[in-house]
DNA sequence: CTGAAAGCGCTTACAG
DNA sequence: CTGAAAGCGCTTACAG
């Protein structure tokens, strides 16, 4: 019989009730050590009567390990985080590791303020997208504390950590190509390009070193900009800066105007790339407002990481980010480095995927030529 | 100057070095107690130059209380449960608690070892939405245990915990309501009805008490039915218990082909409603097949726990659960009992809202008539 | 207001 | 293979 009493057992408890010591029963408990098989019965049959349930934060002080992944990561509610803590969750349980969750709003304190609590918590190490361009003290604290941290999405330079990435430019490039191929030549991309850069985008675009190993550290939008450019310079075509909208902020309604602006500029283009989905829902409200059609006045290439899912039920060719493959991913370089702390550190890049509607290749779902905008 | 050593500084370090005793040096830097000023600045500057970090195990092991709540959702990837997290993690940090989450793929045995881990964690209460109909034994034992449980979305009877649900019967009886006013008589609804009720629907139809409060533990689906039948009632129609379709799994693939033998039934309804967000995706599926347009040739009121976004987007009017403050709501429930253990237990009642695009009222929308089916 | 001592529930050397 | 003792990093009575 259980017995269901207000506060838990201890191995005490256990022992005495099975007439061994504590270090035996943490022993045959624990699952370390050695024990003879009449004792590990004993000991279990009074564990179960007691209904024994070992206290994690016991043993966590004690060994040092919590079996707890802290992740830090900047909405919760988005599809594209959400997705990502699927994937660390399903390969923590695998692991026997507890996840505990914070959400940043990319606040640069609020993710301060979140990976202290977590390193208090004594988590085994951290899962981050972080916020900071400059000055991660917060991290750099965590990996001095002998807290592994594994960066993804974005990762910030000059820290000793794994990394997880979506190859933002090879699958940029290859996509802006296919459009290339399609007939577009004036093709117009939307892109928050906010953080993460001084420069503005003309001097970007001028000065850039495409081969440079420090696009690793560039943001997201700004490296699928790069593939943009890529694309362009390999078939022979001179950006027209006047096509690249940078957003700045993160918000449809101001990736609206912008795109209402690009729409309706003389010599319009053809085509659109938008580099997230806040920038897609933007383009969207803009082109039903000037009331053109998707695909056909305009081919829309959406690079998504929201909810791709509803762009290609409307037709639109997106590009989806592997997002649970990321977390997962994440998790597995950080329960490695768990196991073996002296690897050396790796930068894993993830392909993400080209998704249609009824399997239609890219280049033919785009199509040139459009409507005058009224 | 702060030391950046491998292993975190202690108390003891900490008194040592401001020439008081551990006990003191505690007292400040866990802020309880009495102390002096001066004492106070001393191990504050101790402190500060050792770069202490509080190791909150070792507290937690002590006080018995971790700050910390464990969360048991089916699936972090739906929008509903993202959204619940996001409004518990909110709530969660403001009163300095952690989350760990877990997902249980509405699966009993992951549920019961996720609820089993958190336990072990010594979480100071438990967020759930339990996937168990009768033998929830592990929430038991954490009740028993003194971890506080609150239940959203579904609830297990006889258990002593607060809950927060959604007012699906009355939001769903409205809904409908609107519908029959705006002349539809024959409405099909479509929805899971899986587990939670050993009846089959007609039987459930003909003997449900809708006054009884077991309603409150029926499973959200048959709750949507139960709206649905009021609805119905009070405006003098007999049910058609051919237009009541039973899905009885959670896949918008069964859902289809529901929803096209609905269709093309003879004297097929010229309303759907569907009682969730994987309902209506087959609904879509079924209407895109059959070439109806949506409103037009049927009118669809969809109850979403998914991304009614999308379902609004194509003019659709959604019934939209507040997830975010179902989560909320729970997350104050739990602190509140973790302040006060005596308060009575609390059943939350929250009112869900009909989302609709352009601000267009439900009966306006609704339109009665269709063409044929081909 | 401060300190010495005990203890939270485990695990870890170290003897036997 | 088992047990007595020490200790992880804190907090909590209890004296002073």
């Amino acid at each position: 019989m259980i017995q269901r009493s207000s506060k838990n057992a201890t191995i005490i408890e256990v022992a005495r009730r099975a007439g061994v010591s504590s270090a035996t029963a943490g022993r045959v408990l624990g699952d370390y050590g050695y024990s003879s098989p009449e004792v590990q019965e004993k000991v279990r049959a009074a564990a179960a009567a007691l209904g024994y349930r070992p206290n994690r934060l016991a043993k966590g002080l004690i060994t040092g390990k919590t079996q707890t992944i802290g992740v830090v990561v900047g909405d919760i509610e988005s599809p594209f985080y959400a997705s990502v803590l699927r994937g660390i969750g399903d390969v923590a349980r695998r692991g026997g590791f507890g996840v505990i969750v914070t959400n940043s709003d990319e606040n640069a304190e609020l993710e301060r303020e979140a990976v202290q609590l977590l390193l208090e918590k004594q988590v085994d190490g951290l899962i981050v997208s972080s916020t900071f361009a400059d000055q991660p003290d917060h991290l750099r604290e965590a990996v001095a504390a002998r807290c592994p941290v594994v960066q993804f999405d974005r990762i910030v330079a000059g820290l000793e950590t794994d990394s997880v990435v979506v190859d933002n430019v090879s699958v940029t490039r290859s996509s802006i190509a296919a459009m290339i191929e399609a007939g577009h030549s004036r093709i117009g991309i939307l892109a928050e390009l906010g953080p993460g850069q001084r420069d503005d985008v003309g001097s970007f675009v001028a000065n850039v070193d495409l081969s440079s190993a420090d696009v690793r550290y560039h943001h997201p939008s700004w490296q699928r900009l790069l593939g943009y450019l890529e694309a362009h310079r390999a078939a022979g075509i001179e950006p027209d800066l006047q096509l690249i909208r940078r957003v700045a902020v993160y918000s449809s309604e101001a990736a609206r105007k912008e795109a209402l602006d690009l729409l309706t500029m003389r010599n319009a283009p053809s085509a659109l790339f938008t580099a997230d989905g806040v920038m897609s829902t933007g383009v969207l409200e803009a082109t039903s407002a000037l009331k053109l059609a998707i695909p056909g006045d305009v081919s829309l290439l959406c690079f998504d990481d929201l909810d791709w899912m509803q762009f290609v039920a409307q037709g639109i060719t997106a590009i989806a980010q592997p997002a649970h493959l990321i977390g997962a991913a994440g998790a597995e370089l950080l329960l490695k480095r768990l196991a073996e702390a002296t690897l050396p550190f790796e930068h894993r890049v993830l392909a993400a995927r080209v998704v249609e509607r009824n399997s239609i290749a890219v280049h033919v779902q785009l199509q040139a030529g459009r409507s005058e905008v009224p």
